[in-house]
DNA sequence: AAATAGTTTAACCAGGCGGTCAAAATTACA
DNA sequence: TGTAATTTTGACCGCCTGGTTAAACTATTT
């Protein structure tokens, strides 16, 4: 009866990953799990032995879900301009179908920051930098982005897609005062994003000599 | 007494704080809070009634804290490029100080989002935007920066300050696999992200002609 | 059809939780 | 100093939690 157990398995597997993702690990209870799948909460124990391996098959999913977004950056043959707007693009479009996977991972991690290991064990940074910087070698170069000020430009570019899901309740007050409506706004951000960011590297080296000694030089001149 | 009074009440709210910034309200118990205030756990009722009562104390003081952060946005007389600089500058050594703090709100506000009446209460979004509009007039429109497109801005400057916080622990992984530490990482957004950011202003009206007929003409299917 | 193996259930723990309370200790006041 | 008021304590309570178990139920095999 292998059929019905993947049925009950699932059934179970999908109700933990709606209350793990509204609830939190912390406020989760089994008992809420087992009335969402329509079956006794022993069930839960049967499949699954503990709440912590029910959570952590769910995190591994939702973990593995997000990473596979960031798969394309390593696509060979497609100019760094056009990747930046195919991100914004897709991995926002992405988060709209899945608003709250943000808030739930990083508020996972920073409860329980072992789990580190677990989102990172399926993905090899150190070659992910090495891609990125050899396939784009040149365009970087000319954007007078050094080998140190990659890990800045990729931050800032996860930090405008992420940051406003994690903070979607409140953005969603904030522009509703505006009379805006967050879905607009992240339409609207697919394109503003992606011109932002390509329109900060194109002129970098027009508006800044980035030597370290001028860090702390307050008056600045008038632009051109 | 009410020297002794304020004394342990203080020692309650600060042990508080820390539990509840490290756990968060579902993670916390009120017995952790007690023992590292080092009191009886009824002290904890005697004062503040319940754990929820306590949490809000906690909650309320947490959300000024970082919105008093936002005070210098209002200030007359500075250009706009100077308050980005500043921002940037200020902003980020406060979470170097207080690095916990935009997990522990977002998290809060995610999983209890009646809170964020609670959040906005002290603030008067609508003229935050009027006066930031009126002020920097000239120089939004030097930007071609629109009224709509406001928020995008405001929510880039605060993402690129709030996310590698939110995100510390990954993000500290993720840095030290490049043999970069955290706090360098820090030091030098500080600069870059101000550059970065007045760059893009600066010159997006050369890379993009932003009318909203082409907001949405990528040659992508019809969306919803 | 009977025996076997796998699935589901209800009843039931032990421990931990927020919260209460009466008594003890301390302080304030006359 | 004596007494009233306040602060602090430990013992306690009812409830909820994750987890267990034996029995009931269902499907499979012979």
């Amino acid at each position: 009866m292998t059929e019905k157990d993947k049925q009950t398995e699932d059934k179970i597997f999908d109700a933990a990953t709606e209350v793990f993702i509204e609830k939190g690990m912390d406020g989760a209870r089994m008992q809420d799990i087992a009335d969402r799948a329509g079956m006794n909460k022993s069930l839960l124990h049967y499949y699954y032995r503990s709440k912590d391996r029910l959570f952590n098959a769910v995190f591994e999913m939702i973990a593995m879900k997000m990473l596979k977004k960031f798969a394309p950056v390593f696509d060979a043959n497609v100019l760094f301009e056009d990747k930046i707007r195919f991100f914004f693009r897709e991995h926002i479009s992405f988060l709209q179908k899945n608003p709250r996977l943000p808030a739930f991972l990083l508020n996972e991690i920073n409860r329980n920051p072992s789990r580190i290991k677990q989102f990172m064990a399926n993905i090899d940074i150190e070659s992910f930098w090495m891609i990125l910087f050899t396939q784009h070698k040149e365009e970087l170069k000319k954007y007078h982005i050094t080998r140190e000020n990659i890990p800045q430009v990729m931050t800032i570019l996860v930090a405008i897609t992420v940051f406003p899901f994690a903070a979607r309740g409140l953005l969603k007050e904030i522009l509703a005062k505006q009379n805006l409506k967050f879905d607009d706004f992240l339409e609207d951000r697919k394109t503003f994003a992606a011109d932002f960011v390509i329109s900060a590297l194109q002129n970098m080296h027009l508006s800044t000599a980035e030597d370290e000694s001028k860090t702390k030089n307050h008056d600045e001149k008038k632009r051109t």
